[in-house]
DNA sequence: TCTATAGTTCATAAGTTACGAACTACAGGA
DNA sequence: TCCTGTAGTTCGTAACTTATGAACTATAGA
């Protein structure tokens, strides 16, 4: 029975810009990792469902393996399920107020794409489901 | 004889930090964007040596597309070469501090890249080249 | 030991990127 | 007008990356 390979955490100085944009701009691992940035601990089940989107498992479980080379999250096995949490701290001394502001821009995003739905429901009036 | 496509140039409206992101995770692409950023109206031969390397004129014309349709940069002809400059002031509006955090958290990768590099040619004494 | 749940790995299909060769675009002569 | 040189683009394809189902490992609890 072939054992599994561990899990990898780059040690902060080996984490790259390049590596932290990239995962970052998959809009699946941005969205992941704000909701880890405000709920720490969540698992990767958790995700199964992201937007009204179904992301099968062995996908999600890719999107959480590029997060965590990346070395912008941690994943710790607890029982049968996997605790994730961000490296934020870290990274910002190394990398001041970058994953902030990114994380703020696609606030920024979202709330400009929450509106622009809101107006076109609002054109169409009173919409049956 | 075909003509060629002109030139995509997204309004603001549609630039998003995933297609930032994405542009700017390539080392490439990057160095580009900071030296756009640091003189204006360069064109695309201006590139074909970059930190040592030699990037081929198809692969930059390639990285520059990447970089205009991202939004990133403006691109105008001015008789047989190509002007190239950045959008960031546009950008800062929609996305404030985004791309200089960026920029700055790659000139601190590449300030700690050289003092790497130095570290190790100290510890070699008196090379031959 | 059996079962259920959580997550990983592997094979491969689908998508993306790099780059040489051949092209378009333009300027400045002859 | 045609020719030549320089700048950049496009196209075909090889190399690489990503997504996903099927089969696996890992762990807890009965």
């Amino acid at each position: 029975m072939r054992t599994m390979r561990p899990l990898v955490h780059p040690s902060i100085e080996d984490i790259t810009v390049e590596g932290i944009l990239h995962a970052l701009s998959d809009p699946v691992r941005a969205a992941i990792y704000a909701e880890l940035s405000i709920s720490s601990g969540a698992t990767c089940s958790n995700f199964l469902k992201i937007s009204d989107r179904d992301i099968p498992k062995s996908t999600l479980s890719q999107h959480f393996r590029a997060l965590r080379e990346a070395g912008l999250i941690r994943s710790e096995r607890q029982g049968v399920e996997m605790r994730n949490s961000t490296r934020c701290e870290e990274i910002n001394q190394r990398f001041p107020g970058l994953i902030m502001t990114i994380m703020k821009a696609h606030q920024i995003q979202a709330a400009e794409r929450m509106r622009a739905t809101k107006r076109k429901q609002g054109s169409g009036r009173s919409r049956v489901g």
